[in-house]
DNA sequence: GAAAAGCTGTATCAGAAATTTCAGAACATG
DNA sequence: CATGTTCTGAAATTTCTGATACAGCTTTTC
């Protein structure tokens, strides 16, 4: 059960509650297929999936009733009701301690390279929240909440995949939505119908694609309003954006991270939606009623 | 738990779940003896008492087992499971809400629509990051780290993006990768060269989408690896998916956010770049001469 | 490519748990 | 003190759940 040799801290283990789920997550790859879908169950919904029946569990898990058996066992309890006290010892005793679950940092242990990851992700969003101006973000939310605006989506060579990911939403919110290629061959036709009612919302990051800066700047100078979202060194294209949101992408990685774009989109996606709701929602209802028709 | 009587605050009362314990307390009067001991029991020790059988409830509180039927049943509940799902579920809800609200006060400063987005999707995050199992992560790098593997990378409607954003970055950095659309007009004749050396990545969450299921459920029949991202709740193919990440969604906006999704891809990125560093690096110098030569 | 090993689901069973029945005890009431 | 009412628990009953055996299938190994 106590795995041996695995901290050799000098410091002895104090508070050392060697928590199924932390036993789980380590002998994950020593799980066959279907054990590893009652470990994700049980690990995503802790520890209430396995408080149910193992009918329910199983059903949940999309496996039989043996394999949830299987795994119990495997874990070394010696049935399923011997699973399930545990388990609501392990919520009882760490019910009572509400300093268990303070775990704010994360306990020293398996500090792999995903969660060292996030960390520096998750410090992104905060320095990229703290540096917009709410009226910058209000502003933006208020062009793209205008139903007679027409909303253009551009990106570069990565950061496209987010213009169409914002575009698919907005699509869905409003009308008069789309997305643009970069590259030059695929727009410059289009530009003769871009005008003041047009709202570009660009995404590029850093190796700033040239392309996209054209196209933005082709754009503005027919009159079209520009909404950049970028790095905090900022695209060139911020010399002819109307609003500028940055976003902090230092990663520790060989390529930039795009969570705080990602951030920024679907908040706006979000504050945009709410905004517009009485429109919005009868739309998404005809969305839903068409997909389900669909199928 | 929640005094009765104690606020007479203006304030209406905001989240005031009327707790199964409240209740028990306000009719402890209109009891039976034997039923005040159950009571009793249940709120000395509340909710964990309740959550064992009723022959050890009865045998703890000293009296017999049909006492403990007739308590339940007069509390309003069909029978002793629904007693107990009732438990289970209040006690779910309420470990559940002090992780949502996980750092609410944050510093005085606008509490903008922003920012309290921002502290949910960073909450998604860190839960994500936690229900993933190293060695699965690790597995998956490995896997997509495998030079002869051709690497196909799927989405649905929204998720799709993601597929490119996973796409267009692996690309660079090995050989023998591609996207392909949801739609199955466009994959059906592709499938006949899916095998045994070819790994899905597919991107999937709530609203899970037929074709891209049906896509991965063609491709595993062939013997290709399925990886998938998805949420928690698991998409249908996770049912052929010999790896599964599962991602919290969860905003507070009518969407879901793929931030967790993203932070997986961005640091599945990061391993595989950094385990093929000595393939990847000339390759990244490559496009980087192409890129300068275009211009 | 064949044989072995391993994994998983169906069908089935044993057993435990919840529920009901019913008779006796406690209590109040006239 | 008798009687009706209410309450309670032992035992019988039923329901349902956890456990097992086995066969088909996949994957691995030689």
């Amino acid at each position: 059960m106590n795995q041996s040799g695995m901290r050799r801290d000098p410091r002895p283990p104090p508070t050392d509650p060697p928590s199924l789920a932390e036993r789980i997550r380590l002998e994950m790859d020593a799980f066959t297929p279907s054990e590893k879908r009652a470990a994700h169950l049980l690990l995503s919904h802790y520890p209430f999936a396995g408080l149910d029946t193992v009918a329910e569990f199983a059903s949940r898990a999309g496996i039989s009733a043996p394999s949830v058996l299987r795994f119990v066992t495997r874990l070394g309890f010696g049935g399923f009701p011997d699973f399930q006290k545990h388990l609501r010892e392990e919520l009882e005793a760490q019910l009572l301690s509400p300093l268990a679950k303070a775990s704010p940092s994360d306990k020293g242990h398996g500090a792999t390279a995903l969660t060292s990851f996030a960390e520096a992700v998750i410090g992104n969003l905060r320095a990229t929240v703290e540096n917009i101006a709410p009226a910058e973000f209000e502003a933006v939310v208020t062009l793209l909440s205008d139903p007679r605006r027409h909303i253009h989506f551009t990106g570069g060579r990565f950061t496209g995949a987010l213009g169409r990911y914002a575009e698919s939403h907005f699509r869905i919110v409003r009308s008069n939505v789309d997305f643009i290629e970069g590259q030059p061959a695929l727009w410059r036709d289009r530009m003769i119908e871009i005008g003041k009612k047009d709202v570009i919302v660009a995404f590029d990051i850093r190796r700033y694609q040239e392309d996209v800066t054209a196209l933005c700047e082709t754009a503005a100078k027919q009159g079209a309003t520009v909404v950049l979202l970028t790095d905090p060194w900022l695209s060139p294209i911020a010399r002819v954006a109307r609003h500028v949101l940055p976003a902090h992408i230092v990663a520790p990685s060989n390529w930039d991270s795009s969570a705080g774009l990602l951030l920024l989109t679907e908040a706006l996606v979000a504050a945009v939606t709410k905004r517009l709701w009485e429109t919005a929602k009868p739309r998404m209802e005809a969305v839903e009623r068409l997909r389900n028709e669909k199928s």
